[in-house]
DNA sequence: TCTAAATAGTGAACCTGGTTGTCTATCGTG
DNA sequence: CACGATAGACAACCAGGTTCACTATTTAGA
């Protein structure tokens, strides 16, 4: 295997490509009226999901704390990305829901990423990069959304 | 193209490889004697590189301040990965090199990536992962060691 | 040559996002 | 109906990032 490339050269392209997708999304979404949502807002979001959420789920989900996960939506409440309002059958939970301007958001992205995969797309050719998105699927965690991002880093 | 996966499955793809690959790196460092260092650090070192180099140096090529770099040193100083001396030449400058444990943890972390490397091409067979790799690389900037991990979330 | 600009490092104050521990209010069950 | 489990909030702390300000040294130019 001595002409194989370095191993590290694997994460890296992953990261990268990563990388190159999220700030090309963050550079349009700052041009489509949302400058100040953050990458990890983003997924904070789509685990909201357009059915609301609790602060202790949402810290389930993307495997954090729940004080974590409420910090991080009092930050996207002054945003105005998401609003809380108390649960009339358990008055305890506090539902998190997205307000328009968050479902526009979400709207937005998902928009934005099908014209990033599409540029992919005719860089390399549609079955290069299916090819590729199935070679991924093989070697990574099968439920894919649970992606835990946040300070995983540290 | 409505037969198209959507388009945020790549990037999650992508950063579900990536971290993949991280984890099980780091997992196998703590088994191999550095339980200590984290994900960051690893990046960190690598940018320090076998010759050394000095904070501000070190913050232009993790794309963070000065500061930031030089407390990052500070925290692998501590850990016993990095030491700084004085540059006799330029006594403004202190050079920040890689202790033997420093360089023990580069040269494991490299062996392991190579490792987990075959462990995909074993997966995916040694062609599709050089494919992989080879589509990657056109769609990700050239030069590739320009990571600026540090702080590019949030 | 000598002064002024540029550079290296450090410290302080602050931000974000993460942690754990503690506390209260509410729910649900034995 | 009392007690355990759960939801949320608050505090103290940590890591890593930022900017601003400052000192010490080097380098370049009038």
């Amino acid at each position: 295997m001595s002409n194989d490339p370095p191993g590290f050269e694997l994460p890296l392209r992953l990261f990268l490509g990563f990388r190159t997708l999220i700030d090309a999304l963050h550079a349009e979404l700052a041009r489509q009226g949302h400058p100040d949502v953050r990458p990890m807002h983003g997924f904070v979001m789509q685990a909201i999901g357009v059915d609301g959420t609790t602060a202790v789920e949402l810290g389930r989900t993307l495997g954090v704390s729940k004080q974590a996960a409420g910090k991080t939506v009092e930050t996207l409440e002054r945003l105005g990305y998401v609003e809380r309002a108390r649960d009339p059958r358990d008055t305890r939970r506090k539902i998190v829901r997205l307000t328009p301007r968050g479902l526009d958001a979400l709207a937005r992205s998902a928009r934005i990423f099908d014209e990033l995969r599409a540029g992919w797309a005719a860089t390399l050719g549609e079955d290069r990069l299916r090819a590729l998105e199935a070679d991924l699927r093989r070697v990574t965690p099968h439920d894919a959304f649970r992606l835990d991002i946040p300070g995983w880093f540290g």
